[in-house]
DNA sequence: CCTGGAGTTGTCCTA
DNA sequence: TTAGGACAACTCCAG
């Protein structure tokens, strides 16, 4: 009774099976496939997966789950002592993945590509999930760039590093026979409260999600991707992130993609746009690849030193979004009820906490984590830094978002306020994003009473951004 | 080693 | 109403 000995595939933040390369790569070899999903909180640390993303998990590996003919077995517990043993158990002849880049995981899979290769297994890792190998991009030194104007221009761009053209997924895929898993109920990724029951309207995860949406944001957001990009009351964003954060479509895919369209008149810069955003998530991964610390120390040890304050009611205000400034309360009740927020109102909402509540960074960080479905830990990390001045290639101290300006700026008409905040729907755009300034008696033809259904504002403009220059101002080598 | 130019996403004041 | 300059000082990067 010889038995032909599997291959086991293990997915990981790659929920895909087109442009899959470990699966292509399993493929090939002829021999039946194990595919296994291993949800591992034991190694993660301080980085285990926040509820939202977990809700998306769970859709998720239902989804590919469908796509590998309910073949897809379920795990969990450290995956450091679970895929030897399974490897034991089913006399795996191979083990192949795609890439992960968090420290952790690194860590981890490097330690189990050890492990295993003491027996007589072949372990092969692939390239899924980033264009560019953050090893591969450096400057003439050989040391890793800071700043990203010349990381994407000078490395990213350059024509020996071209991202790799997809691979298509294996046309026929013969299952090993095993029996190992748990069902996908026992992984307890969804909460017991139904909190989540407003994203499943969202989104579609999944990689026929991911792939529906690609398309949609081809044919209409990239279009006027340069300038509508901003707006969080359209719909010009691609929002692909849970997408490329799970690895249910490869940037590689997207990056492809947009490739017709360059040619197209008016187009060439709207896709240059678009792909400088990929470009993003390519150098927060490089970031977080160089400097492992990036999600818990700042990266200018200046701001070691920065007097931040602590104060939790304020935090509940911003967490809750019940700050009174109609804009960043808007964001974060968007956060809370769909898992996602507008980039442009992330941007404000982290500048209200950072600078004009002069809280850490951390505490935003943290509440991201939790509450979004694309929490990534590079993209997170790197952009709290960013905002906050004490990351690489960060905003300068003064710029400080006045929150009120890039309401009326990028919410124009007040529509994204009064989906999120109904209770200010009432009110004319003139005052909608600064209602404690509304007339008394538009305040009460709107229904609005300032401190009673909406909050007055939490902190003084004004003031708090003096205090904000000021705090900053006192780490600075001159002071 | 030196040098010059540049650095995602702003705001405020003044003329 | 609108446009332009100030807001600091530093590090990074390429020639």
């Amino acid at each position: 009774m010889d038995k032909v000995r599997p291959t086991i595939v293990w997915f990981r933040q790659d929920l895909r099976l087109s442009d899959n390369p470990a699966l292509v790569a399993a493929a090939e070899l002829g021999t039946p496939i194990l595919p296994i999903y291993i949800l591992d909180d034991e190694n993660a640390g301080d980085w285990k997966m926040g509820g939202a993303s977990r809700w998306w998990l769970h859709q998720s590996l239902e989804s590919l789950n469908k796509s590998l003919d309910g073949q897809l077995r379920l795990l969990r517990g450290d995956a450091a002592k679970l895929l030897p043993a399974i490897v034991d158990q089913v006399n795996a002849t191979q083990v192949v993945w795609n890439r992960c880049y968090e420290p952790w995981r690194i860590a981890r899979d490097r330690r189990i590509m050890a492990k295993l290769r003491e027996g007589d297994v072949s372990v092969r890792s692939h390239n899924g999930s980033l264009l560019f190998e953050p090893q591969s991009i450096t400057k003439a030194d050989g040391t890793p760039y800071k700043v990203f104007t010349p990381f994407y221009r000078n490395g990213c761009l350059s024509p020996e590093h071209e991202p790799r053209p997809t691979v298509a997924s294996p046309s026929a895929l013969e299952f090993a026979d095993a029996n190992i898993g748990i069902p996908l109920a026992k992984l307890e990724l969804l909460s017991k409260v139904a909190w989540y029951r407003q994203m499943a309207e969202q989104w579609s995860p999944g990689e026929k999600g991911a792939r529906a949406r690609l398309q949609d944001f081809l044919e209409i957001g990239i279009r006027n991707y340069k300038e509508g990009r901003n707006r969080p009351d359209k719909a010009f964003c691609s929002r692909l992130s849970p997408h490329l954060h799970f690895g249910e479509i490869s940037p590689h895919q997207v990056w492809n993609a947009t490739e017709p369209l360059q040619d197209q008149p008016g187009l060439h810069a709207e896709v240059d746009h678009f792909r400088s955003e990929l470009g993003w998530r390519e150098f927060s991964h490089y970031l977080l690849y160089h400097w492992p610390q990036l999600p818990e120390d700042n990266l200018q040890k200046k701001f070691d030193r920065f007097p931040w304050r602590e104060d939790a009611a304020a935090l509940r205000t911003w967490q809750r979004g019940e700050t009174g400034y109609p804009i960043v309360d808007a964001g974060m009740r968007e956060l809370w009820r769909t898992g996602f927020m507008h980039n442009r109102v992330r941007m404000i909402v982290a500048s209200f906490l950072v600078k004009n509540l002069l809280l850490h960074w951390h505490h935003g960080e943290a509440w991201f984590w939790d509450t979004l479905v694309d929490a990534d830990l590079a993209n997170n990390s790197a952009s709290w830094q960013w905002v906050s001045g004490s990351g690489a290639d960060a905003a300068p101290y003064f710029r400080i978002f006045n929150p009120v300006l890039q309401g009326q700026k990028f919410d124009p008409e007040g529509d994204y306020v009064r989906m999120y905040v109904p209770e200010l729907a009432g009110l004319p755009k003139k005052y909608i994003h600064n209602p404690w300034e509304a007339p008394a008696s538009m305040l009460q033809e709107a229904g609005v009473s300032i401190g009673e259904n909406y909050p007055r504002p939490v902190v003084d403009r004004a003031d708090s951004r003096d205090r904000a220059l000021a705090a900053f101002k006192s780490i600075s080598a001159a002071a």
